[in-house]
DNA sequence: CCTCAATCTGTAACCGATTACACATTTAGT
DNA sequence: ACTAAATGTGTAATCGGTTACAGATTGAGG
C-alpha cells in the first residue's frame, strides 16, 4: 500500500506538505505542489479513508436503514440514495432491519463504531435516542423536530378514494396499514375523509405489516373476514396484486365485479394484466432528496427544508372501472 | 465518546490490559479482567472499529457490487448476503454499478480506501485486477480460478425448454440475454440443446441488457422483429411479464395463443394473473452462500468449495398450456 | 533455597492520515 | 533599507485502538 509517507519521500517534502496539497488547506509552494502531484501520479497514491476518518471522527459513509429490501419499493429508494451519495463521494452502508428494534439498535451501534457521518432511516422512525449524527427520516417521520422526507400520504389517501368514487365504487374496503407507521394512518385518514364526505359505506381491514410474504395470506383473510364489497383501496401494490389474484381465483372479474387501486406504483404494476391503477409514490425521488438533505446536514449543518412532502400521483390503468 | 483510555483509567489498569481482556489475547489476571468488565459495563464502552481497522488493515465490512438494485432479483440476493453478514458481525457496503465499468472501478477503489475485508460481486465478473482482498463472484463467474456461487444456468435453460416442449410449443422464440454475461449464454445453450435434440424450430431474439426500464420497449421489438411464434422462453421474469402484456395488448390469449416461461421467480410472478410459469433461481440462497464463502475466505483463508452451482427449479403456474 | 518457566502488566511504537505550532523565507509597504 | 505581514515548510502531537518488548511477580521442580 502506498502511504502519504511514501509520497512525501518521493517528492522530497514532508507529509504535512503532502496533506496540505491534497486538501488544499494552508499554504503550499508552487514547486512543492508540482512535485507532490507528480509523486502521487507515479506512485498511484490515494488516501486511506480509515486513517483520515480516525482523526476526523467522521467518515464519508452514510448508513441506510430499510425495513425490508425484498419489498420492491425500497430498492428504488435505495437507488435514489445511492445515486446522490455516489455523486457526492459518500458510500452507503446497508441495514435491513425488518421492523425489528433489536436489529435496528444493533445497526445504529455498528454505524457509530464506524464513525458514520449520517443516517437515513426508513425504519421505525424512532430516531435513536442518544445518537448524535445527522439523521434524516425517510417516509416515516413521527415527531415535529425531525428532519424528514415523505410522500404526502394524506393526499395519497384522498387521491385513491376520489378515484374509487369517480369510478362508481359503492361498497369499499379500505386496507389500513400497520398503525405504528405514521404514513399508513395518514393514508387511511385521507381516504376516509373523502369517503365520509361523500357518504359512502366502507369497511376497514387492518393489516399488521408490510412484509411481502404475508400478502397472499392477508388477501385470503380479506375475503373471509369482510362482507360484500365492490372496491378495494389496498395498502400497497403488492397487497393489491395479492387481492386481485385472490379475487380472480374466487371468480370475480376485475374491474367489473371488484375494482382495486394500489399504492406505490412499482415497476411490475405497469407490466401486469390488468394494469394496476395505483397511487405513485416517488420512491427514487424520495431517496435522492433524502440523501441530499442528509448530505447538506452533514456538510453545512443545515438544510434548506426541514420537512419535505413529495406529492403522490394517480396513475390510471385498468383495475378501476 | 468513551475510549479504551477511559476504561483503563476507570479500571485502574493500562490500555494494553483492557485491549487484551477485550480480545482474549495474551495473559490477563483474574482481578484485572473483572475490573475491566465492570468499567466497560458502567461506562457503556464499545470499541471504535475505525481505530482497530487502521492498525489491522482490515475492517469487518464487505463490499457488495450489484448491477441494478431496482431489478427485483438482486434485493433478494442482497437480503441473503445481509442476513449471513449480520449474523457474523459484518457490515455490508452497497455499490450499484449498473453494468458500468467506471462505476465498478470507482467502488473497488472506495472499498480499498475503507480497508474492506472482502468483496461480493454480481457485476461484470471481471475480477478487478490488482485487488488483493478475498473476492467471491455471484452468479457471473468467468474464469476457472475464481471463487463463485452461481445458479446452474445450463440446467435452467434445459428446464425451460423441456417445459415448453411438454406443453406442446411448436414455434419457439428464445430470448438471449446479454452476451457478455456468462450465465445468459449457458441458459441459451441449455435451451437450444434441448430444442435441437427435439428438432423444434426456434428463433433467437437478443436483448442487450437486463435493465428493467428497457423491458417494455424490448417486448415491442420482439413482436415486430420476429415471425410468427407460439412460445417464448424469456430471459427473466420482468421480460416475461412485458412480453405477456404486449401479447395481450395485441389480442393474443395466454397461454392458448402464446405461452411464456420466465426466469428467476420473483415474488410478483406468483401474484400476477395468469400466474407466470418460471424457472426459480435461489436468489436468497445465492446471496447467503456467497456471503458464507466470502467470510470463510476472509477468516480461514479457505473455503470448502471453490465453485458452487445451485440448482434452479421449474415452478409450474398458468402461463404454459 | 535456587532457577527457570509461566503468568501479568505497563510503556511505547505503530497503523496513516490531519493539523497546531514554530521557524524560515518572501513580499509588501513606507 | 527596515519592519511587518504573508507565505511556505517541517516536527511532533493526535485520533483510538493493537501488540512487541521488557520488567515484575508467581509457581514449580530439583
Amino acid at each position: 500500500m502506498v502511504t502519504i509517507k511514501d509520497v512525501a519521500e518521493y517528492a522530497g517534502v514532508s507529509v504535512a506538505t503532502v496533506s496540505r496539497a491534497l486538501n488544499n488547506s494552508g499554504y503550499v509552494g508552487k514547486q512543492s505542489r508540482i512535485k507532490v502531484e507528480e509523486a502521487i501520479k507515479t506512485l498511484g497514491y490515494y488516501p486511506n479513508e480509515v486513517a483520515r476518518s480516525l482523526y476526523q471522527k467522521s467518515s464519508k459513509m452514510i448508513g441506510l436503514l430499510l425495513p425490508d429490501i425484498s419489498n420492491p419499493y425500497f430498492p428504488l429508494v435505495a437507488k435514489g440514495v445511492e445515486d446522490y451519495a455516489q455523486q457526492n463521494g459518500y458510500m452507503i452502508i446497508l441495514g435491513n432491519v425488518e421492523d425489528n428494534i433489536e436489529k435496528e439498535d444493533m445497526y445504529v451501534k455498528f454505524f457509530s463504531q464506524y464513525n458514520i457521518s449520517g443516517v437515513l432511516s426508513a425504519a421505525t422512525g424512532k430516531k435513536s435516542q442518544n445518537y448524535q449524527v445527522p439523521f434524516v427520516l425517510l417516509d416515516r417521520a413521527l415527531e415535529e423536530e425531525d428532519y424528514s422526507i415523505a410522500t404526502d400520504d394524506h393526499l395519497g389517501g384522498e387521491l385513491a378514494a376520489k378515484a374509487i368514487i369517480e369510478s362508481k365504487g359503492k361498497q369499499v374496503v379500505v386496507m389500513a396499514g400497520p398503525k405504528n407507521i405514521a404514513g399508513a394512518n395518514d393514508r387511511l385518514s385521507g381516504a376516509l375523509g373523502v369517503l365520509n364526505s361523500k357518504g359512502l359505506s366502507y369497511q376497514i381491514f387492518e393489516t399488521h405489516s408490510y412484509q411481502v410474504d404475508k400478502a397472499e395470506e392477508t388477501a385470503v383473510q380479506l375475503f373471509e373476514s369482510t362482507s360484500h364489497f365492490d372496491s378495494v383501496i389496498a395498502s400497497n401494490d403488492v397487497y393489491a396484486l395479492a387481492v386481485m389474484k385472490e379475487a380472480i381465483k374466487r371468480g370475480y372479474r376485475i374491474p367489473e365485479d371488484i375494482q382495486i387501486i394500489g399504492y406505490d406504483d412499482m415497476l411490475f404494476s405497469r407490466l401486469m394484466y390488468p394494469g394496476l391503477t395505483t397511487i405513485a409514490q416517488p420512491a427514487y425521488e424520495l431517496g435522492f432528496q433524502g440523501a441530499k438533505m442528509l448530505v447538506d446536514l452533514i456538510e453545512k449543518n443545515s438544510s434548506e427544508h426541514k420537512k419535505v412532502k413529495l406529492k403522490p400521483k394517480l396513475i390510471m390503468r385498468d383495475s378501476l372501472r
